[in-house]
DNA sequence: ACCATTTAGTTCGAAGTCTAACATTTTGAT
DNA sequence: ATCAAAATGTTAGACTTCGAACTAAATGGT
């Protein structure tokens, strides 16, 4: 008997983790700083879009709010970043970067994106297309599924 | 001028732990004993291949070496598993499930293909075909990779 | 206009994870 | 056969994250 679609999602859906863990494998962030991970990846985040609320981007990062506040915090101290009361929304605050944050995120993008040219580049072009089309149907489905959690 | 396709993938890539969030959210481990994820992701990767050396578990679970010990330590010390000397490396310990942890490991996956048919079961027919297809290629350029990596 | 509920962000102690140094065993080159 | 290098797993202290309780502000129903 052939197991049901739902329970090959599940089994495939087990092994992202080790997916990403192959895929960021030997990336390092030389940048001048001492940043930790969730650090790295706030700036990259912020590096795509600035400026918005901070719950967006502990979402990102994959944090818990209580944690992304310590993350914040942290790049906030460094001089990276600066949380900013733009909206009328007065609980919220949005995250921009400074000067220097611009600098570190530009590097770290840099970096990340190097990093998997070279790990790509070890793919045949077919593959390469096959990986990019996965992708954005990951991506595609997930935005699916937020808009359906929303509707309840 | 259009993004190069390393750089699309890196975007797209970035977005993944998003993803597997959105998929996870709401799903509970509803055991009778208390588990962390990590105990619970080794248990469930145990239910599907006992007997692998502890690395082997780590790299699933997406720990370093020295987490996963505590891990397994703490599993063992619950009764779930055992530490196995079997190879003929003397380094290694395979795990395996004692019955007890059988049981577990079980109800951990069902719960878990259950929580993730919910979830499929918001999207249409051709999104979760699309999404198999998806899942599949991230497998497959995995282990391709990994085989790259080998050859170094 | 009122007030219960929800949302954004913070706090802090407990829990979990990382990292680097280490012991032990295996591998591979000579 | 020898020995340096690599691999498996452990330890322990530093660091990071969780989670629940909290403040303050916004929303929505009556």
């Amino acid at each position: 008997m052939s197991k049901l679609i739902e329970v090959k999602i599940a089994e495939l859906a087990s092994m992202l983790p080790m997916f990403i863990g192959v895929l960021i494998d030997g990336s390092e962030m030389d940048t001048s700083v001492k940043l930790n991970v969730s650090e790295g990846k706030t700036l990259m985040f912020l590096h795509k879009h600035e400026g918005d609320p901070m719950t967006d981007y502990s979402r990102k990062v994959g944090l818990s709010k209580g944690s992304f506040t310590t993350v914040a915090d942290s790049l906030v101290k460094k001089g990276f970043i600066k949380r900013v009361s733009v909206s009328n929304d007065r609980r919220k605050y949005a995250l921009m970067l400074t000067d220097i944050g611009k600098d570190i995120a530009k590097q770290i993008d840099a970096g990340f994106n190097k990093h998997i040219a070279k790990k790509v580049s070890q793919l045949e072009e077919e593959d390469i297309n096959n990986l990019h089309k996965a992708l954005e149907i990951m991506v595609y489905t997930m935005d699916k599924l937020k808009e359906r959690e929303d509707q309840i």
